[in-house]
DNA sequence: TTTT
DNA sequence: TTTT
């Protein structure tokens, strides 16, 4: 089906609140502009120098929910999408192109903070235009969690293994690889 | 250091050949049209729908010297890079920006072909770096120009809106970012 | 060079402080555990059910120093690396074989608590045989951070150019691409 | 859900054809056997080193069966997937592990030949789904059986050695992870 | 065991 | 503009 890769992976935290927004349907679509910071050297000076990137994330279907009710402005978020650039009219009737991050059904989204949400969970809810999903029971999410019960297939963590496992690596030569 | 990630990983095909440019110092810098193809389904007739998106890539160092030498239209490709956007001024003045995927130090390319240039190997193609940079006629830029009319929600080919499209980057000060 | 791609993109929590050893170049290598957490959709039950994955990770060089310096059990860290396998000995003489993902000057790490090490910044330092590295110069850790003074190559906001940058999209046609 | 990531990418060449076997239910599970190809540069002489590592890849779902209808040994391929490491049992009783590459609904293979098999179109090829699998011979599982001696340190082969190495996943209760 |  |  597909015959090609495109594929982005950020870590970065986010400028401002997200901005939720409904399709016809009541599908919740969620904007995020987002900055990674990275820093490279300088030539001149050979110092380091801080560089902040924002890309502009779009949300969709259940996790744009998610995303929309526990993400805040400064939340670290990692994001897993492909990349589109879209077509638009500027006010001066010219074309102009905006490239976004596309999370959808096959991308995904992960909480970094320790609690998803700056500063308590959840106060300030999404502002946005969410006024006809007043009753708006897609909000609320409830995490399944039931008691971890594995038999038989249990996960190993095989370093911990006494006496089977393998010491790790002692006999360096500095001939490490690279 | 980095505070953050920033990756793209792409597999798709040259929509052109390699554009070549040096800097000031003969370093190369390569810039690539990118097709990645997908597919995805239809909400109204269920049916899969191809989608063909487009990318900007910049190459730096020693592997733009490569990917100048040995791709050309056509030639399937692996890049690992990060995103950048940059600022540029339209005709009338006003700011533009443009999203690519910036290869350096830190990324990667990967030719998937047998032979990783198409229709033999190294016909007419650039010889490794050029002695002399003087006259180098490699650094001409033809801006596309052809109308290409896309209506609806095509997917937008941003590199070739003749006369309202960014000039690959061509003012290197060999602070090169990395 | 390289003619494939072997890529290794983890994030998790150490289960235990990281292992740091030295080469007899005085070269830190350092083992972590990490656990990745995942949940998958029991066919039976039809519930979600947590599943842990645990990784043996070996890093590297200067990332190494950093690793065994700021990492503690508990500590959230995003790692890329290369996945290796290797062979050792058991204690009746047969040969094993321990998948690892090694972090090389290819890879990365990226400390994602907001301080880095669990409980405040580096008590208990690691243990390990740094004993002949007792001066050790190698763990102070200056990071290098000036002013940011960026000229006319500053990193745009696209989302923040008021009247000449798109909204965010706003024409759903519940044709949403997936 | 997820509060990890546990992502692997890999591109390569399958060191034999894909091996096929079918749940109690019918679904296909196919392991592949790939090869990723990476240099390095030596520390004592400076020269650039070949590596290869060998990869254990495990793939359910509908993209097992394309897996398994058309790719061949030498076949190019792109895989992503997550590592998961499963114990089982070596002839002497004790405990053993081994690390996969899972690809299931959330990841994906692509084939980077241009034709995906090898040596013409599907000629000796597995076709579709098999409508019985009451017979079904592709489901034996013949282990390999050479010595293969390797010293020093050479990158194993860890589903080669003969009467130690596990059996590909053969108990299938149908509780596939996804 | 693959591939270039 | 690519590719299958």
């Amino acid at each position: 089906m597909a015959r090609g890769i495109n594929k982005v992976i950020l870590i970065g935290n986010l400028g401002q609140d997200p901005d939720t927004r409904y399709t016809p349907n009541g599908n919740a679509v969620v904007n995020l502009n987002l900055a990674t910071d990275e820093s490279y050297k300088d030539r001149q000076t050979g110092q380091m120098v801080p560089r902040t990137e924002w890309h502009r994330i779009v949300i969709f279907g259940k996790v744009a929910e998610v995303a929309g009710q526990y993400l805040r402005k400064g939340s670290k978020v990692y994001i897993e999408g492909r990349l589109q650039t879209r077509k638009w009219q500027g006010q001066d009737g010219q074309d102009r192109y905006t490239t976004e991050i596309v999370v959808d059904i096959n991308g995904q989204m992960q909480m970094l903070d320790s609690r998803g949400s700056e500063g308590g969970m959840n106060q300030g809810a999404p502002q946005g235009r969410p006024q006809q999903q007043a009753q708006a029971p897609q909000q609320q999410y409830n995490a399944p969690q039931q008691p971890q019960q594995q038999g038989g297939y249990s996960n190993p963590a095989p370093q911990q293994q006494a006496g089977s496992m393998p010491e790790p690596i002692d006999d360096f030569d500095d001939d490490i690889p690279f």
